[in-house]
DNA sequence: AATTGTCATGTACACGTGTACAAAATGTCA
DNA sequence: TGACATTTTGTACACGTGTACATGACAATT
């Protein structure tokens, strides 16, 4: 026979066709859903199928569909542990879905040119964005194609574009009023004043609720809200005799305790008091304890693909917002 | 004019070839390389696909050429920052050789049925694997549909499949040198007996140079090399009275830290001295100060994408080792 | 029995590209 | 200039699939 034990070239749907005895369209039919097949011809052809290990190629739908089921998935900063439940839980939801995602870890801003390509060329099904920076460029591209994007948490409103993000106004707010019930007058918060859009919103909501309050506010600007810049700036907090702090994010926030801890100010006798935010699994280790906001990453992702899913379904629908809502938790650290 | 201002359909290589007055063929010999295009009609096609914003249709392409440039990226548990380091590497080692990532995370095994789908219905170029369980079915399924394989830090020897691993055996040696140079004569290791082929190599030239050296040796099994392991675990290293313990992992360690110190056995006075491996962030962090291997998970990653390059370029190679060196790296904690 | 409607099936084309082959153009040398 | 080698170009087919359309089978209705 001509048949090959080694792998010489894929089973097509042709090949299924043949040894079921019926169409090629038949067997198009049959692993197409929603289409027209009886009962028995779509039992011939699943046996025919097993029996060769036929697979229908993607890649050939794909290019009839206009249509390639693969997203990309634009992420900034992987160092940040929050950034890694996020694309977990993104990849397993797109999964779930049968879409495939393609991951593009943002460095610099410049990568955003190199990425549109790559996106553009595998006809993406959509694009999901979590990076800091604000990839403007890539997201007028992807519009002018007609691919629908989701952004999760960031500011820019586009016509058409999907936004999930947490409530950050929330949890600024609540940061200074849980302070404030505990007894303290004078409050602090840092952040860097001009990256990440979700931080900047939770430090504008802390010092307004803070001005509300009449309490008295150090604000402490850093260059990014990232390890690093928690642990050096734990010696302006000593300088500045800080008392509370609000750190917008955990990942930060751990620095800042490692920062003072290496200046000798343990926070179990009177230390700093820190609340955090995001709950990253660091923050709930033994040595940081860290009272934070959980970021429900688990429901921001679900609605970003629901939001993805159903704009592939209608490109047209008008442009969604979805708040996701803050759990405070608290540990030793506040 | 037919000039649709929204993006009515994507610009083919059709559009090109009747703007710049040329065949079709022109056109896609102007964009793939090594083909053979006079300067003057290069140009011409070059300006007129400029004009249109033309681009390749990937996915057209990879139908005709068998091989889509993408690549399956199998990962599990990324829970552990290692894991993090690792997929960041690979992922921008892969982009930058214009290959694209498909970023699969395994939490069961039982996931691997789906992913042989997703991967070969892609007809991906190739497949990266970290993941812990060792997915025989899907290195099998792939091989005998000709698509290369690498693992990482993986036991397994499959016929033509490329592995890097790190030089654990290497890392087990040292650190019972370091523990018995420094004076100590019973020694103690912690690592999951069953999981993880790297932990467990690690853990048996450990204590295969424990015997060598004559020492006291106690072995901690624990289900998973995880934090939560590692944290639970250090009851039983404080009832045993363990002094010195080679954690397989940097991510236990971190646990078995925490845990100590809950006891109220802190390492600053006599405490437990810890060695780590993989040298993860966190290790490097104040609260831990981890001693520890570093793994070079940037060399891994580019060995492993060259073994992919290369048995792309050419399937019939035999199949290649790399393993790549450990580097210790002193901190606090031993 | 004749008519109508429903549904399964096959044929033929389309998706956008790479490339074998032949034809044409160009360059080289006597 | 003619003969020949080399390069460039165009034509035609292939990749593997989805689906509009027409055809035919079969049940339901009159």
């Amino acid at each position: 026979m001509t048949d090959q034990p080694s792998w010489k070239r894929a089973v097509t749907s042709h090949d299924v066709a043949r040894r079921a005895g019926v169409s090629r369209a038949a067997v198009s039919r049959t692993f197409t859903p929603n289409a027209s097949v009886s009962e028995q011809t779509r039992q011939k052809v699943m046996k025919a199928a097993e029996e060769l290990g036929y697979r229908v190629n993607f890649l050939a739908r794909s290019l009839i569909n206009q249509r390639s089921d693969l997203v990309g998935l634009v992420a900034a900063g992987l160092d940040n542990p929050f950034r890694t439940m996020q694309i977990d839980q993104l990849t397993r939801g797109l999964l779930a879905r049968d879409l495939r995602p393609i991951l593009l870890p943002t460095s610099r801003s410049e990568d955003v040119g190199r990425f549109i390509e790559h996106l553009l060329q595998y006809s993406v099904s959509g694009v999901i964005i979590t990076s800091d920076a604000p990839p403007t460029q890539l997201c007028e591209e992807c519009a002018s194609n007609g691919i629908p994007i989701v952004l999760i948490n960031k500011g820019e409103d586009i016509a058409m574009v999907d936004r999930v993000v947490n409530d950050d106004a929330a949890a600024g707010r609540a940061a200074a009023d849980y302070f404030f019930d505990a007894g303290h007058r004078r409050l602090a918060v840092m952040a860097a004043p001009h990256l990440s859009y979700t931080g900047r919103q939770r430090r504008k909501a802390f010092i307004a609720r803070s001005d509300e309050l009449g309490a008295a506010l150090d604000v402490i600007d850093v260059p990014i809200n990232d390890y690093q810049s928690g642990f050096e700036s734990a010696e302006t907090l000593d300088r500045r005799g800080v008392e509370v702090l609000f750190c917008v994010n955990d990942y930060m926030a751990c620095g800042v305790v490692d920062g003072l801890a290496r200046l000798g100010r343990d926070r179990s006798e009177a230390g700093v008091k820190i609340i955090g935010h995001d709950d990253i699994p660091q923050a709930a280790w033994g040595a940081y304890q860290l009272t934070t906001f959980a970021q429900p990453c688990d429901l921001q992702a679900n609605a970003a693909i629901d939001f993805l899913a159903s704009r592939i379904a209608d490109p047209s629908v008008p442009a969604r917002l979805a708040t996701t809502p803050i759990h405070l938790i608290q540990r030793a650290s506040a």
